[in-house]
DNA sequence: AAAAATCTGTTGCAATTGCAACATCGGAGG
DNA sequence: CCTCCGATGTTGCAATTGCAACAGATTTTT
């Protein structure tokens, strides 16, 4: 993928892109499946943009426990202000899942003003703030699903935000498998399963493959 | 407090703050502790700094039901990027706990360029963004919390984030009451106290008020 | 100082959940 | 076509949790 398609360009003409290109100096590196494209202790100086191919972000707890924070696919942010653990107690990682190709840009390039490409420098800041703003409402978006106290509430008001976010007349349809939807409620995998059969039951859902629709004002089990 | 102590303009001079002020020319308004400070159905144009008193965000659900999202006391933001429900469902409103004073700014004002006062601006959107990636960290860490599947590991891995904040020599403490914590944790409060007697019980924690002590290697109950 | 309201701490019981074990299904590859 | 492997679906049982009810303790109001 061109640089200049990236979201964090979105909006910028390919002239202005170009300018700004030259301006900003970014990096772009490729990496073999498997290796450590970045690691992170602290805060980064850098953002990296997966122009193509697919890393994750893994975090190292204290005790050496590797846990998968995020599927960063094409197109994807992390770096500077999008390491979301800070803490001594662990440490984050970027590794490529397979070929990536990444580009590097300095944050200070992107807050700095320069003499030229000034108008197109602020989309690319607006864009850049509504990066964070959608992480940030995709945050919250979890932690009211996991605030709910059963599997049951958490699995409906999952299914609710997905249902919001679907376009009128498309069928809502959940992203995961059974099995890692499980992982994003943070429950036991047969014991959500039972909920969803429970559910299909008593006439609440139904879910073919993974189409669902939700029926209000279920019959109580 | 002053509009040019607040943390959006921290380390911009007084006279550049000054200067920047009559560029962007906020809004500055007073509000009776109760009124109704704002109200958003989707996105917003203006950022709302708290320059003194205390308000909250609030959600009504498509129910009427309300929930307190957040509470935000002096130097607190919202408005624009901080507000995490975009969603039809859902209706958030700012409202003032006590009598307040609000500095209003709008989102356009903060991203594009001026032809004053260039380097602070810089400053003001480094700013911003750093508040941006505080809350996300912030969120991100309640997710962390929440996504422990038992009230004795939500416990200690909220703990032990509060721990790893605390400065070396403090002794750390928690934030809240015991009947906020759970609410934080999203537990039943008398399971919570259980968990609380239980883990004091077997050594592997120490309470008094809300200083607290973690031990690692506790002795299995 | 008394009264009211809120927070803390405890406990029995019922409901929910995690866990383990197993059967079935469906796709990938030999 | 067969085998292997991972995902799906089911179930019994033990552990955890929510709920409700109650008794101090602490704070705030009158």
């Amino acid at each position: 993928m061109l640089p200049e398609d990236n979201i964090l360009f979105r909006g910028v003409s390919q002239e202005d892109c170009q300018r700004m290109m030259s301006c900003f100096n970014p990096e772009i590196r490729n990496y073999k499946s498997g290796s450590r494209i970045a690691e992170y202790s602290g805060n980064s100086d850098r953002i990296g943009i997966v122009l193509s191919g697919t890393a994750v972000m893994v975090r190292y707890d204290i005790n050496g426990v590797r846990s998968i924070i995020e599927s960063l696919s094409e197109q994807a942010i992390f770096g500077a202000y999008f390491t979301y653990f800070p803490s001594v107690r662990s440490m984050i990682e970027i590794a490529a899942e397979t070929d990536c190709e990444i580009m590097f840009v300095r944050r200070s390039e992107i807050t700095k003003r320069c003499e030229n490409a000034c108008r197109c420098h602020s989309k690319v800041v607006e864009n850049l703030l509504e990066l964070m703003s959608d992480k940030a409402i995709n945050l919250s978006e979890r932690i009211e699903v996991l605030s709910q106290r059963t599997i049951e509430d958490k699995l409906i008001s999952c299914l609710q935000i997905i249902e919001d976010k679907t376009p009128k007349g498309r069928t809502p349809q959940i992203p995961f498998s059974t099995t890692a939807l499980s992982d994003y409620l943070c429950v036991n995998r047969s014991a959500l399963q039972r909920e969803i059969t429970r559910l299909k039951r008593n006439g609440t859902l139904t879910i073919s493959k993974r189409k669902f629709k939700l029926f209000r004002n279920p019959e109580q089990d």
